[in-house]
RNA sequence: UUGCUUAAGUGUGAUUGGC
């Protein structure tokens, strides 16, 4: 049942659930919580909700991760308030929130930006008796660095150091790309190259944080230098490293190098996805290829890639600027009669 | 009864040309 709600397959967990009801099984609160999961992945946020009230008096009881579960959901559509009332609730009904419930409603405010809100938690928390962790820090250090607070971001660290809390690979990855976004690589590649003295080692993510920044300043060559490094370093090139760099090809106007990397990866057995196509499909379109962009929209869905609206955008846009109306006008007639909703 | 094992929750990277 996890598997398939990870996989976001509602239906087939649905189904098996059923199997254990047949089979005369008991779910539990693992499978509740579960299930939460998987509902909230998709958005489902309020049936999620409905469910664990439903199971009030069935004698199925959420505890404290069931109850993070759907915390976290709200949190993720940036429902702050519903998330904080349902924090109030289970503490209600006896269930104490722990340090990762915290963490969810911090993470929540720092990405809606309530950075005074998120500190306080942090500093909040001991009096619920918790203590924060390496999440915790993590979490408000990449909050500070999504808006370019660097100094604040590295101040907690320090901060973090001296009270005894180790920062981990995830911590220097969004300081790194912090810095990165500020166009500071001087700054990303001297941490990437210093983690190592605190023990820590750079990964994939790490490695293609910084290939991205190098891309974004047309820096194509550090980058691609950078990507052969990362062999020496046991790691490997994922789609996501893939499409940093053919983003920055398409940038540079370099539109075969971009669709030649974008047959390499397939060689290696590195599948884009639907970002790396959107890239390239974008790539072809602003520089006036609105009819190799239409026929690779055709070609992503045949290799069991499917469109989305972003693809669709692009194109259609450039058949526009092109003068393409016909064809504009049927591409745009394709989607909403394949249930895509325009924007 | 005791022990072991397994299953659920939180943080980091890529596409968003108005010029």
């Amino acid at each position: 049942i996890n598997g398939f709600c990870n996989k976001g397959k509602m239906d087939d967990a649905a189904k098996l659930l059923e199997e254990m009801r047949g089979k005369g099984l008991h779910a539990n609160t693992v499978t509740l919580s579960t299930i939460i999961k998987g509902l909230c992945k998709q958005g489902w946020v309020d049936e999620a909700a409905k469910l664990l009230e439903e199971m009030r008096g069935s004698g199925l009881y959420p505890n404290t991760v069931s109850f993070t579960t759907l915390i976290n959901g709200f949190c993720k559509q940036g429902r702050m308030e519903e998330a904080v009332k349902l924090l109030e609730e289970m503490r209600g009904r006896g269930h104490y929130p722990d340090t990762v419930t915290f963490n969810a409603i911090i993470n929540g405010f720092c990405k809606q930006g309530k950075m005074v809100e998120a500190v306080e938690l942090l500093e909040g928390m001991r009096q619920s008796g918790l203590y924060p962790d390496t999440v915790t820090f993590t979490t408000v250090i990449n909050g500070f660095c999504k808006q370019g607070r660097m100094e604040e971001a590295v101040k907690l660290l320090e901060e973090m150091r001296g009270r005894g809390h180790y920062p981990d690979t995830v911590t220097f990855n969004a300081i790194i790309n912090g810095f990165c976004k500020q166009g500071k690589m001087v700054e990303a590649v001297e941490l990437l190259e210093g983690m190592r003295q605190s023990g820590l080692y750079p990964d994939t993510v790490t490695f293609t944080t910084v290939i991205n920044g190098f891309c974004k300043q047309g820096r194509m060559e550090e980058a691609v230098k950078l990507l052969e490094e990362m062999h020496g370093n046991g790691l490997y090139p994922d789609t996501v490293t893939f499409t940093a760099i053919v983003s920055g090809l398409c940038r540079a106007r370099e539109l075969d190098k971009a669709t030649d990397l974008l047959e390499k990866m397939v060689r290696e057995g590195i599948k884009p996805n639907v970002v790396t196509y959107n890239t390239v499909i974008l790539g072809l379109c602003v520089v006036g290829k609105s009819q190799e962009a239409r026929r690779l929209l055709d070609k992503m869905a045949v290799k069991g890639c499917a469109p989305d609206i972003f693809t669709y955008n692009s194109v259609l846009r450039a058949m526009h600027k092109e003068g393409r109306v016909e064809e504009s006008m049927e591409l745009f007639n394709e989607l909403t009669s394949k249930g895509y909703i325009p924007d």
